[in-house]
DNA sequence: GATTAGCACTCTAGACAAGCGAGTGCTAAC
DNA sequence: GTTAGCACTCGCTTGTCTAGAGTGCTAATC
């Protein structure tokens, strides 16, 4: 396959990324100027066919670009510059400054999708890997005890217990002493098995401990972010209402959205392209997202989902900016 | 109107509720035992066109109800009696002793839009009417404080605060004996007008008082949970992939949703039919709901969106089922 | 007076045919 | 290697027709 039968492809490709209908010989002509007829744009296509990269419907349409075209188009012949959507970029790295780090994330995703016009999909785990820092409780009422637990991470979580007597105050400053000690190091799986002497309120201190163990474990859960789906609608390729609703279950299961985006270990962008993705209504998308790694403080992955005729190229960029965010964020990696 | 009149009205929706489809003079003759012709009905169904109950497509189809008809239905001639319906469900009691308040929440909500097969939608409010309880700081690291507070509600929350200066612990616990006697009682957002004097550490403490607003004021957010929305692409009334899309739109839009449910004050199940409702695609739909009203603990609404022909006695007995679980979760109202 | 059978009428959905137009593949000439 | 030209294919649109469902009206019946 020479240089002008890939840019054909190419054409063909970005062509159909826009019009979403069948690129014919005739419009690669007009639209792409490659100096030559539409009976030889034929003759290239005809090749392209063969070799699997594009397909026509029936006889009498144009071509569209298959799997295969789009890996190919990702892989080899997509160049990454932006020209002119680099402009209309809102800089992501104006998020960073106020509130909470969710709150970041669901402003990124949001500014992620309305760029880019597709769905956005952001996973915010902790894992087990955090381990306790800190253990304190307070008297917060005659027979209820404010505990408060700050792992490794700096993540903080409390929780009220009731209790079957009046513990005193200086008590409750040697219990949360001894706690810190003992559980210090611990991870949140491990909090059950720890044994610690809590002379006159064993009971009391037991049930603490196993509402600890309890808490630990609840915080750790996933944290989905779905932007933008309705985006996803206004394509064509989505217009039948079947496709519809299985995206929309799709983006709903969480457990599978999870186990999807969240292979850790690779620092980089991964494109997954129709059936390369293995999960339900994905099969007949692509799917562009990244994990970022934090260690102790967990995990995040955050990507976009669209039709295979993606606009690769602006998606790419998106993610690019997020990914210098997440690093200037935590300044890691 | 007479009886006959009322019992053909109630035939021609609740056909229309499972079929869909227009519903002919020979359909409501046939499956429905009146006694009478189908040239009875016509005359009969004739009346009710006139009255503005129902409406034919076109000459050649049958009768669909109007929103007139769904509430003079609900209003008038629907009967409660669930009969067969009832076994069915699932008792929603059953979700009442695991895990945190939205969990439960959460799995009432997947409950219920399985059984109904609509979308459910909860919106979980908090609103500034609680106040600060108890206010608690500890040394997290040398220059790092951890704060917590816990309001009346019994509701707390936690951030660590980075200061200039090493705190000695007795003063830290000056100072949280302290601020939660000047700020017991205090509501949200009077928190940043309240002088204490803190000697020594006068710039560190505001700091920590400005950061106990601000978290104050970030967790009184309202959250909300759908479920069940792909349940409503299956039916045949939001197969137009224009409709779906606006439903989509519409869930997604928290803040319209808060609006719309968080209607303080009616302690009972609110119908709202067709454009009953003001917002976006439930316009063109019914919605059910109830809010629930917890004082200082903050206002929970819960409710049903499904489609005009919605099986109002289905979603009405779940309906009464979540308000009799939020009474015994509550003991209350 | 209420009910009903019967009938003419209306309108849609679906089937079928014809023609258009976009696009292709092939061939022969450049 | 490129291109003009042409025959061919096939989906899409338009128009026509028919079957079927449902209606409204009338006259007969209970």
């Amino acid at each position: 396959m020479n240089q002008r039968t890939m840019a054909i492809l190419k054409a063909i490709i970005e062509e159909y990324v826009t019009s979403a209908e069948p690129v014919g010989s005739k419009t690669v002509a007009r639209k792409y100027d490659f100096g030559v007829s539409s009976a030889t744009i034929r003759n290239e296509m005809a090749l392209l066919e063969h070799l699997g990269f594009i397909e026509s419907p029936h006889t009498s349409a144009g071509r569209i670009p298959v799997e295969k075209a789009y890996r190919f188009y990702v892989n080899t012949i997509m160049d990454e510059n932006l020209s002119n959507f680099e402009e209309e970029f809102v800089e992501l790295s104006s998020y960073m400054e106020p509130d909470s780090f969710r709150k970041i994330i669901e402003n990124v995703s949001r500014e992620v999708s309305t760029y880019t016009h597709y769905a956005s999909i952001a996973i915010i785990a902790e894992d087990g890997r955090d381990s306790i820092e800190l253990v304190h409780v307070i008297k917060a009422g005659k027979r209820e005890i404010l505990c408060i637990v700050m792992m490794e991470s700096r993540k903080t979580l409390n929780f009220m217990v009731e209790v079957s007597q009046e513990i005193p105050d200086e008590k409750l400053i040697l219990f949360s002493k001894l706690m810190t000690e003992k559980l210090k190091g611990v991870k949140s799986f491990n909090v059950e098995e720890t044994k610690i002497d809590f002379p006159d309120y064993k009971d009391d201190m037991a049930k603490i401990m196993k509402a600890i163990a309890a808490h630990i474990a609840e915080e750790c859960e996933v944290d989905v972010i779905i932007e933008g789906a309705s985006n996803l609608f206004d394509l064509p390729e989505f217009h039948d209402h079947n496709t519809a609703r299985d995206i929309i279950r799709t983006l709903n299961e969480q457990q599978v959205l999870c186990n999807m985006f969240r292979k850790p270990g690779k620092n980089e962008i991964t494109i997954r392209i129709g059936s390369e993705n293995e999960i339900g209504a994905f099969k007949r998308m692509t799917t562009m997202y990244r994990t970022f790694d934090f260690n102790t403080r967990g995990m995040i992955s955050f990507g976009v989902a669209g039709p295979l005729r993606m606009n690769y190229r602006k998606v790419l960029a998106s993610m690019r900016d997020v990914d210098k965010l997440m690093h200037d964020m935590f300044r890691m990696i």
